[in-house]
DNA sequence: CTGTATCCTTGACCGAGATCAAGAAAGAAC
DNA sequence: GTTCTTTCTTGATCTCGGTCAAGGATACAG
């Protein structure tokens, strides 16, 4: 598997589609101009590794299209996915050398990065790009920890809901559809990546949507692209408190 | 369960047993003078609740002594905790106005707290604190993600091993004794709550606990002390990746 | 069309950990 | 001391999800 990297069109700040959203949401006009003379696109295809644990990272960066996972793996081989990186999330911790997790790009990603150094240095003198990373740094940590709490205690019924609660969620607000009623949308994680993510193997996943598809809590027109009929009817089946803030 | 607070006598910053670690930690003179006068302790006693998701927070803190969890709960009643809050870490989040979980004094902790109001107009105003608080929340992420891993993928007696050596580790540090040798320590959670650290019943961490010490891995004097006679053994009882960066 | 690869589903079986239950150990209150 | 409570241990049994295995669906190459 080549590093092939197909430069992309380079992209104005302006025009950028995560502007308001990535880590330079808050910067001023100024400040946009320093970075703009600094970022450089990167590709990478479906399937790729953009980096292993433990690798030398020489750049941070943003995503601008495509989904890429960040896991963790055991002596034995047993993976879990720890992250979901989608467009406007950031890559790769100031100060850290090294990747800390292994980074695959989903689907096709364009990322758009800045050399460590030179970013570390312009963090500490723009006070607007550090508050929008810690912003940013805290969302993923209750993330994190909402995570915690589906791995640690719920059953796997309720963490496949879980996880098409979120896809869907997400999903509807990117169409900017109103709750509440049916919602479709296409699955971006094969049955095993669903596993890796939820702490299953994928024998008990395909399981698992068969039963919700029996049951009818969802439809599947093909394998990845699924329809739910009455979205309350998901949540109750997430086991989370029905009141409970959605942090994701 | 009344919410006693013994006001601790008034502690100066300069011998504050955290200076150097808490968000205050880069602090320059002028910088903690402002927080000298803005800064208020509060103590809880061992088992009460410090807040319930949801309890609307006026303050942040730092904890000055002792040990809280941060834990989550599903509408049955299931609980995870989802953090533990140790000398110097944070607790509350800047700009959110309620409590996001549960925070439960473990042993008597003394807190150094600000309104959170006056607390984020300094901040804004001192990046020195804003840097500090990325970097802890930055850390935080990675113990929230390596948790992830223990979690989805590791077996009851590797979660127990794992939870044994971080705290063992954490002791040793604390101690500044050379690693590899023999360690002693006091388990500061009942079996209760470790079992809610790892996703696991108390039953289970119960039998582990029985099944390492019948194997040599640990000797317990009482239910609570711990002797470890040979830490890297401990260690491959882990699971983890031998070379592994260990981020606790 | 056929062969091959990837992804997915389903069945049979098994075992790790949960659940239910009883009682031991260790303090704390009196 | 005795009683009461909390914490912990251990046993018996059950069940959910893992493991092993076979085969189906879909896509692509030739």
């Amino acid at each position: 598997m080549p590093t092939t990297q197909i430069e992309p069109l380079q992209l104005e700040c302006a025009n950028c589609p995560i502007r308001h959203r990535a880590v330079c949401a808050r910067c001023e006009a100024d400040e946009l101009d320093r970075l703009e003379e600094m970022k450089f696109y990167r590709s990478f295809e479906a399937g790729q590794t953009i980096a292993w644990t433990g690798d030398r990272m020489d750049f941070v960066a943003s995503i601008v299209t495509g989904i890429a996972t960040l896991s963790q793996t055991l002596e034995d081989g047993r993976t879990q996915m720890v992250g979901l990186l989608l467009p406007s999330d950031f890559m790769g911790r100031p100060g850290r050398e090294t990747a800390a997790y292994d980074v695959t790009a989903t689907t096709d990603v364009v990322m758009c990065c800045f050399r460590r150094k030179p970013f570390e240095t312009m963090m500490a003198k723009t006070p607007h790009i550090a508050q929008r990373l810690l912003e940013m740094t805290l969302d993923e940590l209750d993330a994190a920890r909402e995570w915690m709490l589906l791995l640690g205690r719920k059953n796997a019924r309720e963490k496949i809901a879980s996880l098409l609660a979120i896809v869907a969620r997400r999903d509807a607000a990117l169409k900017m559809m109103q709750a509440g009623g049916s919602l479709e949308f296409d699955l971006p994680l094969t049955r095993e990546a669903m596993g890796d993510y939820l702490g299953l193997t994928l024998e008990t996943v395909s399981r698992q949507m068969s039963a919700l598809k029996r049951d009818g809590v969802i439809v599947l027109a093909t394998k990845r692209h699924i329809t739910v009929p009455d979205f309350d009817r998901l949540l109750e089946e997430t086991g989370d408190d029905t009141d409970g803030g959605l942090l994701f």
